[in-house]
DNA sequence: GTTGCTTATCGTATAGTTACGATATACATT
DNA sequence: AATGTATATCGTAACTATACGATAAGCAAC
């Protein structure tokens, strides 16, 4: 890249972007998932519900905790997981005014082109 | 990589990373938010609004072309584009359903994880 | 037909993502 | 202390994304 030109964007739209990026990946939605059902889980259930090297979903995991979007504690031997409920009201709310917003727009006024 | 393994998950998951994907980077929020004010838009209109190269916005418009949230047409010498409203939705809704979910889970059962 | 304008595509450089196996680390249990 | 279990991290490979300049392609107007 000449550079990455991320930060020349307003801060409120390159977060959105990041949470999106987030859900970029099947195995990150279906870890979100399958830790809304459980409540918590180690990363070895996780492991057992996809098609993924253990190495890998631990790399998933680190991504959604360093997005903010999952808190992870260590339990004994293990790594117990869950969603930050927080974070992740954030991140719907967010989406959220930006579909409305959208939404809005495109009930007002038709869009003219045809394809 | 050893091979991607995006087809190994839910064709619906799969759907919706796609979609997540598209938002993943706040160039391609700011032009749909732009299309969705204007209405329609030429490719120079994007590009006035954004810090980026001409071919860097026709090579966002087109993975949003891809992906199916903007519709493009040619005008003349211009290339005119909106909002593909139909599939627009249809991610709209699969977010919802899916943010809805975890929401609902994350009433009923508190995270018991404390960092 | 030539000129000018707009956009797409090509070539290219760099950075980031995804994936795995192997290894290190950290704790429990024997 | 030694062994076993669970997870994180390292090293690495392949692929994907981001960005730009340069060029090609398409159309309008003269």
């Amino acid at each position: 890249m000449a550079l990455s030109r991320i930060n020349d964007f307003p801060e409120k739209d390159v977060q959105l972007a990041e949470w999106c990026k987030a859900l970029s990946h099947p195995a990150r939605i279906e870890i979100l998932r399958t830790l809304a059902n459980r409540g918590e889980c180690i990363c070895g259930d996780l492991v057992l519900d996809l098609p993924l090297a253990q190495s890998t979903v631990s790399q998933h995991l680190k991504a959604l905790k360093e997005i903010g979007l999952v808190q992870g504690e260590v339990d004994g031997p293990r790594s117990l997981y869950c969603i930050d409920k927080k974070n992740f009201a954030k991140f719907i709310k967010a989406f959220g005014l930006f579909g409305e917003l959208i939404n809005q727009k495109l009930n007002d006024e038709a869009c003219k082109v045809k394809l």
